[in-house]
DNA sequence: CTTGACACCGTGCATATACACACTATCTCT
DNA sequence: AGAGATAGTGTGTATATGCACGGTGTCAAG
């Protein structure tokens, strides 16, 4: 009962904790966390999915990904409506959503900047590739 | 307004959940959660050190860990008391909780091992370290 | 057109996580 | 011993996440 050191839960989580905490302290205190700009430059990343085919995508539980969008809809940031043909909702970034993302968007890519900085180049691009790797587990 | 697909937020919190999510499925079915049997293991490791200490190592917020460590006292599994000298809360696991640890160390061993051998055991030992790089930003 | 299989969706419940705030115990200085 | 600094703790509130369950729309077979 010893190796508990090379948990890949504790650590994978304790990245994911690390690394939002940072970010958060770029974005929060423009009204934004870090988790839900992650979001919705998702949702403006892939248009024309339901809500379903994201939260596959994203490795997201479907219902964590409703209420989320729930949320971003609460504060006008989205919107989602259902498809031409057949069921499903489909979630879009509101105009204002667009007009954030971009207000927020350099304070995110200061954030991704700092993050190389400190980590150099290589181990960020290497970095990046692991947790990819590591997200279709 | 393009490359959100390099959000390291976004990647290690997908990776993070997708970690979870594979654990659990070993796990689960035994009575405990990955996170659960992630911090019990931590307790076990961490002996005579504060709530406060044990936060700041792991990198939790340390209201986290409180309420994580009250559900383990719940289920009798960890107890807590105050240091000898000055202020504060000491984790401990109980005899209970180790021979939880003692009943689900196979299934741990073996998602770890299967996850060694789906990445190869290069690639597991490089992803652990970076995800301990990671941690310390 | 009905019926049953199938594909989506949302809600109830529980845990995980963090921030703001308030409380308490210790310790140190005078 | 009293007062302020320091360290440690817990609670209120809010978001993130996932499972179990139930509801609803779609479509193919008859």
């Amino acid at each position: 009962m010893d190796d508990f050191t090379q948990c890949m839960v504790t650590n994978s989580r304790m990245a994911a904790r690390a690394i939002t905490r940072r970010y958060d302290a770029y974005l929060r205190p423009h009204g934004l966390s870090a988790t839900q700009l992650s979001l919705l430059g998702g949702i403006h990343l892939m248009p024309d999915v339901t809500v379903s085919e994201m939260a596959e995508a994203r490795g997201f539980d479907r219902t964590t990904l409703t209420r989320n969008l729930d949320k971003l809809e609460q504060m006008g940031l989205a919107t989602s409506h259902a498809p031409e043909r057949g069921n499903g909702r489909i979630a879009e970034v509101t105009a204002k959503g667009i007009a954030l993302i971009e207000e927020l968007l350099p304070l995110w890519r200061q954030a991704q900047a700092d993050m190389q900085a400190e980590l150099s180049r290589d181990t960020f691009d290497d970095s990046l590739n692991v947790l990819r790797r590591l997200s279709k587990v």
